[in-house]
DNA sequence: TTCATTGCAAAGCGTTTGCACGTTC
DNA sequence: GAACGTGCAAACGCTTTGCAATGAA
């Protein structure tokens, strides 16, 4: 089961946030893990303020400053993306451990097909490379219409 | 040069902006071209403020309301890109004619570095052919940081 | 003439900020 | 104990909306 396995992961997780967090001198609170531990358990993308009313629901009092102070974090180390796909800012995905996809849109509907193409990877690494980057992640996002045929 | 280049497809790009509005049943207003014609005489991204304030400047009386219902229209017919790398949304770029490049971004500073790469056009090319869409365009951002070395 | 489009200003919504309090180090 | 981090609410900035006026068809 997918959370298991994000889960069993976990340790690993919280430990690249623990040593990101002491990298910056910053102070490892309970809300931080708490907010990570959260993201972590969600199989797909959310938003602040689903996230904020989620953890409302699970009696922990966080506000929604510090999920935006977190999120922050947790984009600088690369734990999560923001995803945006020219529209409907604001959603994030975490982004270690899971599978690799990107996104067909539909510019009319603005639907959303996911695929999976392995070349990326090398290409993200090969341009990587040539500027002496270690790529963290990377998100390929193709626009268009159903032919008309 | 750059602005003559577009200008010289102007007539081209204006007929693609004339279909598509032709094509919903709505109204070929001045406006409208006014703000198609500013967009494709930068040379670089702009956002909805930047283009408000140009236009009010060279006397055009457009306001961010029609600005906006504009922009709607130039994104799905595809002449304009919504830009997104994950922060500073609201960035906008024409997206017909110019040379496809994509970004590399540097998550501490957030640092853009543009790349070209040609594998990615038969990449996006071969997903829009396996889910049978015409493709407008792509965009591929790669995260990272500066090897530590 | 009709009705989409516009300008304006107000409202909406996601995000950031200031401040006093609480917590980590 | 000294900062940093937090909660709260107000502020902010970008975008959308309501409505009367305008203008394309």
């Amino acid at each position: 089961m997918n959370q298991g396995k994000d889960f069993g992961r976990f340790e690993e997780i919280k430990s690249i946030f623990t040593n990101y967090i002491e990298s910056r001198g910053s102070r490892k609170t309970q809300g931080r893990y708490d907010i990570l531990r959260e993201i972590y358990s969600l199989d797909e993308h959310f938003d602040v303020d689903t996230l904020y009313i989620t953890l409302k629901n699970k009696n922990y009092h966080i506000s929604r400053a510090t999920i935006y102070n977190t999120i922050e974090l947790l984009l600088d180390c690369g734990l999560i993306v923001k995803h945006s796909f020219g529209y409907k800012a604001g959603t994030y995905e975490k982004s270690y451990g899971g599978k690799q996809h990107d996104h067909l849109i539909r510019l009319d509907t603005q639907e959303v097909i996911e695929f999976e193409d392995e070349r990326l990877k090398d290409i993200a690494q090969s341009i990587g490379d040539k500027y002496n980057y270690d790529v963290t992640h990377y998100s390929f996002t193709i626009y268009g219409k159903p032919k008309k045929s």
